[in-house]
DNA sequence: CTGAAAGCGCTAACAT
DNA sequence: ATGTTAGCGCTTTCAG
């Protein structure tokens, strides 16, 4: 087992001092040509790697990023997850991921773990309780020490500092329009309960567009699920006493769920319902028949917030002032769940 | 912006020295309760919170555990990260997660970043190029540094140390007698190319069970599905020439796939064909109709993986030759593609 | 009971 | 061109 070769011992089997080798490793010009290679030489010989540990308590960087999110088991997520990983890594960053599985207690220890040196700023997206605690004093604390922080998709106006987000009323009105366009008339929505504020944001550009086309906003035809585990029995009581030809769900899961009870009961999708979903998924990809949504993005929202962080973290002259909210643009990816 | 509070600063404002206070917050009973008190009371006061890095740079323990994976955007990677997490967490270990996107330039680079300090031990499942290529030297030289390191699901023989997996042929064969046991005579096998170990496992599973049951294997009922992309025309390919009532498909999206090609065509199912997936995900649950699987157990096996890592973290004194590889037993989710 | 000092591995200002 | 030194924040041995 070869223990990790530090600076000291190449500079003791070269017989020069320590900041010989750390100046000549980075090739400062202020050590010899001939020291400098024969450094180099050597340290490449004994596969010396720095120890980024030692780096970052001395810089006072740590080249990681942080990133709390609620839920990993989720696509979308996952999609975010996967753009901040690449655009960090381009700029040297790691990516440190912590989940709050939806509880405010996780997301507070989970900062409060990472803020204390082990990465250099935040990216993260409210759970669930938070939202409807409206507690914040964690993100205050954080920002408080000069962390930078943003925000994407679960965020809060209460909290200053960079964001990053869709315009999820709008996504919704485009949505419904689309539905609209396509010829239905009753169109039911699947939402959740107020607090999560996307749910809450999607809903009101689902009111808005059918205000907005002069129908009226039947109040039997929305349903809140409250809990993703019992959706499919309130899902089955819309069936029951509505009367619809198009339903607009909040997220893929509700429509995918949705179009299930539709077709058990023997309606044709779209002929009969047209369905459409919010975020795209896997699950919108391999539904049957393929669900047409909105699309939300997550590569470039993760993208997005990745280059913002990034950006304040190499630039701490920028002022606090110049907090901006970036609105990544909605698209519907057409596909079969709903008529031409 | 208030900076973080260190030690320094607290023996400072107090008039004593830093070992006290390091002693003092510590509850050393070498320091007068006295003192402990004033100084655990004033670090309170002050918010105080030891810096991580320092800490891991003296105590040469990170506390936290890398994880490296294919891609996140997968059902099954996504359920054992979720497990290493919750178990992590548990022991006050961090995670990082680092993507390899199945490339094995980025697996190598990824391990050499996290194994200068970063992390106390990994987690890793290899990506499919590494398997292919059969490279395994920055796992050796992690090894060689004395750095523990637990593989899951794609594992590899030449390497040495724990491992948790399932027992894939097991769970192919299992999988096949199910479909077998239902009155199903020809099964069609959806599998990936050789290289890809999970796979070429379960075709083992499947020759086997057909073997056992006294049955010839068609070749032409087997079709290796190189690139996820154009699995659709593949599997239209195997509807055009062969003649089966069943599907057995090494993961969820062959099956989800086949089982829309089916449909379209007017096949019912699971009357006319059954399917039988294999990774439980949220596509076979969702799926019309919800798809049987066998279940990789995902979050038991990251639980798993997690455990033996800090295991051996916490005792450096086990063996190197105690090497262990956990099965976690699969079993098979009957839903509604499949005949009872 | 308290404190001085060394050291984790590295960098950088300041000698020489 | 090279070396000495101090220090990042903390722990721990050893002296007092």
């Amino acid at each position: 087992m070869k223990k990790k070769v530090t600076i000291k011992q190449i500079a003791r089997e070269l017989d020069v001092s320590v900041s010989t080798v750390s100046k000549a490793l980075r090739d400062s010009k202020e050590i010899s040509l001939d020291t400098r290679q024969k450094v180099q030489a050597f340290a490449k010989l004994l596969n010396y790697r720095p120890n980024n540990i030692a780096v970052s308590l001395k810089n006072r960087k740590t080249k990681n990023i942080g990133v709390i999110i609620p839920e990993i088991v989720h696509h979308f997520f996952t999609t975010v997850i996967s753009g901040i990983e690449r655009e960090a890594n381009k700029a040297g960053y790691n990516v440190i991921v912590c989940l709050s599985d939806e509880s405010f207690d996780k997301e507070v220890i989970n900062m409060e773990t990472l803020a204390n040196g082990s990465i250099d700023g935040f990216i993260l997206s409210l759970s669930k309780e938070t939202q409807s605690k409206k507690d914040f004093h964690h993100l205050r604390e954080v920002i408080d020490q000069g962390m930078p922080l943003v925000m994407f998709d679960r965020v809060s106006d209460e909290i200053p500092g960079d964001k990053v987000v869709i315009d999820d009323v709008e996504g919704a009105v485009n949505a419904v329009n689309y539905l609209l366009d396509s010829g239905c008339n009753r169109i039911a929505l699947l939402t959740t309960v107020d607090y999560v504020s996307v749910g809450k944001l999607r809903t009101e550009g689902y009111i808005r567009a059918l205000r907005q086309a002069g129908k009226e906003v039947d109040e039997s035809l929305i349903v809140k699920i409250e809990d993703i585990d019992n959706c499919e029995q309130q899902i089955a009581l819309l069936f029951d006493s509505g009367k619809f030809d198009a339903v607009f769900a909040v997220n893929e899961l509700f429509a995918v769920t949705a179009m299930k009870e539709a077709q058990r009961r023997g309606y044709r999708i779209p002929e009969d319902i047209s369905f459409m979903g919010f975020t795209d998924g896997i699950l919108s990809q391999f539904a049957f028949p393929p669900l047409t949504t909105v699309d939300q993005h997550g590569l470039e929202m993760g993208g997005m917030a990745a280059k913002m962080l990034i950006q304040r973290l190499e630039n701490d002259d920028m002022g606090d002032e110049s907090y901006v909210t970036e609105v990544i643009p909605t698209s519907i990816k057409e596909r079969e769940s709903t008529r031409k």
